[in-house]
DNA sequence: CTGAAAGCGCTTACAG
DNA sequence: CTGAAAGCGCTTACAG
C-alpha cells in the first residue's frame, strides 16, 4: 500500500547529495549560525529538491526536545476548550511545534496515570491546562515531578512560580456590572458560577466592588449560587424573579447560566431587555445567536492559547514585571440588546449618587 | 530545572534489573506471545517499580509504528470539532496513541505544505478528516501520496477506496420532513446548507423525498440557499415568510440556521411553534439551550470519531459487508418544543393521503 | 566555517 | 522460550 514509505529521504542522502557533511545539513535546518551562504543555499536547494523533512522521533530522540507540546483538558464548555486549541495549534504549528490533544477527567481515580503516561510517553516540550484541570493539585504533582514545563490557562490560587495566562476577570465582571449600573438598574441580581472554578469567585468580587462603588448594596437575597450550566440559570431566575422586590437586571457569572435566565423569563412572559436586562460573560457563540442577544464579555480565549504556546516555545515570552511567570491579556466588554435603561426612569449617572 | 530529566528509566535499567535482555522486556511490553509467565511478572514487576514507561520517539525511530494519529480540521463548527476530537482522544488514549491535531485553512495556498509537513514530520499511523478538508482533494492526494491511512468523516463523494464514517444525512432529513408532515405541514419551507459541503445535498434529497413520498409537492418558491451561517438563516426566513403562501413550517439544514429563523420569527412577532414550527439538523449545544428548544436530529459525532480511530488502529475495524471500507452510524431524531400540530387542524396521517 | 564519531532508546530480523 | 547485534535518523559534544 505505501510501497514509497521506505524511499523517504534522510539527512543522509541530503548531504550526499549536497556534498557536505550531515552535520552540516542539520546545521541549515536549524538556522545555526555560522554556515557559509554558498553551502546554506546548496544545502536548502538538496533539501527541496528531494522534498527532505527531518524526522520528528529521529530528532527527539537524539536532541533535547521533542517539538510536541500537550494540551490537557476536561471538557465543560466546547466553546472555550476549542477556542484553545485552536489557538494553540496555530501557534504550534507556526513555531514548528505540534499539539497533542488528551481530554482525561478531572475526578477519575486514576488520573495521575494518565497524565504521567503520556507525558512519560511524549516526552512534550511544554504542557498546556485549562480549567478546572489546571487547579487540580494532582495533575499538578505529576507534571512538576516529571519537570516538565507547564502553563496554566486562568488558574485559581496557584504557585507562584508556575507560568499563567488569564483575563481580568474581577475587572471585566465590575465593567459588566457598572454597565448595568449605568442603564439606570439598582437591583441587580447576580448568578455565581461553579464553586470549584476559580473564576467565579473573582466575578463576584467584581460584582460586589461595582456594586459598592456606585453606594449601591448587594442584597444577599438576589445572590444565588449557579453552577455555569443552563439549568442553573434557569433555577436562578426563578429563584431571583420569585422575590417580593425582583431585580430589574440579572448578571449571570457566564453566557450558559444567562442563557438560561433569557429563557426562563420568556417563559414567565418577562420582556428583555424592557422588562428585565440580562449580561451573561465569555461571548460564547451562542450569545449572539439567540434573541436578544446578550451583553457580555469576550474572554481573549484564542490568545490566551497562543500565549501559553509563546511561553513555552520561547521560554523569554513569560512573564511581564508585575507577575513574573503570569500573563494578563486584555478583554472586552460586549454590549448587546439583552441590556436597556430602566423603564420608565431617567438615566441616572452613578457619579451622581455619591 | 528538571534535574531528574535524565534519570529517567530505559529498557536497559529494567533489563538488567530483572536479570533478562532488553528483547524480553520489549517483548512483554508488547504484549508478544511466548513469554514464560514468570518471567513476565519478574518484568512487570520491575517495570512498576522503577515507573518504566517506553519513550515514544525511541519506538517510533526503531519500530513500524508512530502511535500517533493525526486530526486535521478547518474549524466551521466548534460544536462539530469539540465532538470529533474527544471522541478521538479518549479513543486513542485506550488505545496507547496519542492524537495530534492540526487546524489548517481550507483555502490556504500552501495548504499541501502544511499537511506534507506534518505527516513527514510525524509519521503518523493514520489521519482523520473532517468536512470539509475531507473533501479536499489537494489534502487527499498529499495523504495518498505520503501513503498514510486515512478516514474521511461524513465526506461527500469520495474514492471508493478510502474509509469512512458518516451517518445517514438523506435518511434523517427524510425523518425530520416526516415529523413535520405527520403534525399535518403541507406548506414547508427549507432552507439548504453550503454549495461546498456534502451534507447540504444530501439532506434537500431527504427533504425532498419525503416530500414525495406524502404526496406533497416541494414548491421551489419555499427552498432557500443558506450556507450553514446563522445569518443566512435569518435571510432565509425572511424569504420564506415573506411570500403570499407562506410555509407553516421550516426545515433548515443545521441548527445554526434554524436559531437563525427562530431569531427572525420572534422579531417578526410569530409565535413558534403555535404560528410557525422551526426545525433543525445536528442537535448542537445551543439548539437545546433557546426557547422553544429545537427540534433536531442527533448525530454521533464522538462515536463517529471513535470509529475512525479504531479503523486506523486495528484495520479490522474498517468496513461492513455494504460498503467494504465504509462505517455508517446511526442518529437519532430529537423532537422538542420548536415543532407542533398545525394549529387548528386535525392531526393528518400521511398514509391517509395516498 | 565544517566534519567524524558517538549515542539517544527502542524494535527488527536472525539465531539458538 | 530467550538473546546478541544491528540499525532507525537525527543531535550532541568535540575537533579542527
Amino acid at each position: 500500500m505505501s510501497s514509497r514509505a521506505s524511499s523517504a529521504p534522510t539527512i543522509i542522502d541530503v548531504a550526499r547529495e549536497a556534498g557536505v557533511s550531515i552535520k552540516t545539513v542539520s546545521r541549515v535546518l536549524n538556522r545555526e549560525a555560522g554556515v557559509h551562504e554558498q553551502t546554506r543555499e546548496q544545502v536548502l536547494a538538496v533539501v527541496a529538491q528531494l522534498k527532505y523533512r527531518p524526522k520528528l522521533s529521529a530528532r527527539s530522540l537524539a536532541g533535547a526536545r521533542s517539538f510536541l507540546i500537550g494540551l490537557l483538558y476536561y471538557d465543560p464548555s466546547a466553546a472555550f476548550v476549542g477556542g484553545v486549541q485552536k489557538g494553540a495549534a496555530v501557534r504550534c504549528r507556526e513555531a514548528g511545534y505540534h499539539l497533542v490533544v488528551e481530554s482525561i477527567e478531572n475526578e477519575a481515580p486514576d488520573i495521575e496515570t494518565q497524565v504521567d503516561r503520556m507525558v512519560a510517553a511524549l516526552r512534550p516540550d511544554g504542557m498546556i491546562l485549562t480549567p478546572p484541570l489546571c487547579d487540580n493539585p494532582q495533575v499538578l504533582k505529576v507534571l512538576s515531578d516529571s519537570g516538565t514545563p507547564t502553563v496554566l490557562i486562568s488558574p485559581g490560587d496557584h504557585d507562584p512560580a508556575l507560568l499563567t495566562v488569564r483575563m481580568d476577570d474581577v475587572h471585566a465582571a465590575q465593567e459588566v456590572t457598572q454597565l448595568l449600573i449605568e442603564l439606570g438598574h439598582e437591583r441587580i441580581g447576580f448568578i455565581r458560577g461553579a464553586r470549584d472554578q476559580a473564576a467565579s469567585e473573582l466575578r463576584y468580587q467584581g460584582f460586589k466592588l461595582a456594586m459598592e462603588a456606585a453606594g449601591l448594596s448587594v442584597d444577599e437575597a438576589l445572590v444565588y449560587q449557579g453552577d455555569f450550566t443552563f439549568p442553573s440559570g434557569v433555577a436562578g431566575a426563578h429563584h431571583l424573579l420569585g422575590q417580593k422586590g425582583r431585580p430589574t437586571a440579572v448578571f449571570a457569572s457566564n453566557d450558559d447560566m444567562a442563557l438560561g435566565v433569557l429563557s426562563a423569563a420568556q417563559r414567565l412572559g418577562l420582556q428583555v431587555p424592557g422588562e428585565l436586562s440580562i449580561a451573561g460573560f465569555d461571548d460564547s457563540p451562542a450569545a449572539s445567536l439567540v434573541w436578544p442577544p446578550l451583553t457580555t464579555v469576550r474572554q481573549p480565549i484564542e490568545e490566551m492559547a497562543r500565549v501559553a504556546v509563546d511561553m513555552l516555545v520561547t521560554p523569554a515570552a513569560g512573564g511581564d514585571e508585575a507577575t513574573p511567570g503570569g500573563r494578563v491579556l486584555p478583554h472586552r466588554l460586549v454590549p448587546r440588546d439583552s441590556t436597556a435603561a430602566l423603564a420608565s426612569r431617567a438615566h441616572r449617572p452613578t457619579a451622581a449618587r455619591r
